[in-house]
DNA sequence: CATGAATGAGTGTTCATTCAT
DNA sequence: CATGAATGAACACTCATTCAT
């Protein structure tokens, strides 16, 4: 039941130091960055690299399946709240806000994601994504302060299109005049 | 009182040949796409290409200064149109569309301007383009059919944003709900 | 007897501007400068250019020559001062100082011997320049001040070694040290 | 004790291969012999090269540092027999006879110094240089043999400007020329 | 299992030379 | 006869990937 192999336990620590500074690679020259800087930035070998992840594209992948995933945590924590009582539009602009100011920090995702082009979502993180987001849009259209419409898709497109790169002010005019079109106003009584 | 010099014939030639093998290529393979590959595509040699663009960055800035040309002049003619009576907010409704459709199709305009970062608007076109924009607006704003807070800063975030890879009902729905922001009841009378 | 046609005058002037810009050029940038920077200074096109001089090794061949045709010329002007009564050894000296300094400033001549490797006098100024040459030597061991076994090709071997690359203060030690190997006293009585 | 690594075994080897390839390349062809030739000629990859050395500049500044080391070993060992009794000028004539000649034969030196301009000695390497030649100095001016204005720097040029593309003949009757200014009768008691 | 040296195709760019206008 | 646009082989250098140690 415990770690079978001590080494196991290297493996994990250099994993996770590669995943470390392939993000911050990335964030800070883009996906462009040659493997042996981030090879150099995480204090290990090429070779150690391609061990873990045998190809660029894999590493990069694997650096938006990691942030993808906290985005799929923070959901679930949301609609877990929402359940708990709180307010369910509350909840969703919170969400969104972080998430986009989280992807503006860190430009790895997006910058990646153009890049490679590919979908990097496991089909179980897809799942609980879409699940846990489901039950919040349900709960704030019931509360009459979300246009009935309105998708897990839609909130997708809105976090990938978000203009990352640009100033904290702009990025917040623009989730204004986006998130205007998701309220029951919004669009009128629809 | 013509051209002094026939001379620039096969010049001119080339140099549209290569603009239109620049503008192909990126688009079918993003600014990355090699120098000789767009040599090969416009059928002339290397040498041309940098004989008209002594860099890289000069020849990817021109395929989107054109680009923008397109752009500011699909503006202009849609002022001209208000002006002339059209109904304002159904001509920002059809420019946004055909815009963000024409950059969908020639994905060489984001994939470059992402790469490059640079502003590659003429001072001249941004005149222009903001000039036509604000009349529009204007008129739009005073119909009553466009919130007053709407800069042509908005729309531009809104060309910049749009999900041009995407499925065109994808970007239809997208559309659909920032434009919602746009409007008088999008927003409330705020 | 007259020139037959205008248009050499054309050519010559073209042939004088070609080589003025090139000798220039060559100075300032090397051996290395390009035909297209020769032929902008010369204020023609290349294809001028290749119609005067097939080959870049004609052109700074060319410009060599011109370089030996001044120091051949400066020589037999010594030669006849010497001949009017002149005193050698003085003549020599200044010769070869002058000669020195001018190839100093002029790095085409060294530079380009170096790069291209081949003798690029002509038979006929080779006569001229030794002939020359060969009397001034003889007065000035008539006079007792050379050592008889000194040759043109010592001095020939002087001209080329001399450091024309560092300051003028180095190169007067470096002759002053050489020049000395060349007087009677320099090696004893011989 | 030892190297802790034995890793490095065919780093070594190729690193000594790379030079010698590069020595004979530049020699053979001047220093603008293109780097996959040097690779070529190496039985390496060019990729090698680069890892060796990152800059063109810095295989060809190699190349010239490893000569002039063998120089300074030269006059350190030439220095040592004249503080053990030997004749402190029939040292400094070896040493130049054999130290232009080893120039000629291995034209690298010369041919990329010039181009390159850069000083490639490293300070060690110059004080060595300086200590030991000014210690043979001072033995053959108290000999009586040597002009007493001579100095360290008087030999650096002498080994500069030998015309290490000529004959050996040619050579020899050079070194006889430059050397005679030297000796203390060579200019008369100074 | 980590290391890091080696590989080699590929990249942007230059430049001597040719040739249509 | 001049022009200058076109050619294309080279060049220095990079970087994802492999593999001997």
């Amino acid at each position: 039941m415990a770690h079978p192999r001590p080494l196991r336990a290297d493996a994990v620590r250099n994993r996770t130091k590669i995943l470390a500074a392939a993000r911050e690679q990335i964030t800070l020259h883009g996906p462009d960055v040659p493997m042996d800087t981030i090879a150099d930035a995480a204090g290990v070998a090429v070779g150690t690299l391609y061990r873990h992840f045998p190809t660029k594209t894999d590493l990069v992948g694997a650096v938006i399946a990691e942030h993808s995933e906290i985005i799929t945590a923070e959901i679930e924590a949301a609609a877990a709240r929402v359940e708990g009582g709180a307010k369910a539009m509350e909840e969703i602009t919170t969400l969104v806000f972080r998430t986009v100011e989280a992807a503006a920090r860190d430009r790895s995702v997006k910058a990646a994601a153009q890049t490679l082009g590919a979908a990097h979502y496991t089909e179980v993180q897809e799942e609980r994504f879409t699940g846990a987001m489901d039950r919040i849009i349900a709960a704030a259209v019931a509360d009459g302060d979300l246009h009935p419409d309105v998708t897990v898709d839609d909130f997708l497109m809105l976090i990938l299109t978000a203009p990352t790169d640009q100033e904290p002010a702009v990025r917040a005019r623009w989730l204004t005049l986006f998130l205007a079109g998701f309220t029951v106003q919004g669009r009128g009584q629809g």
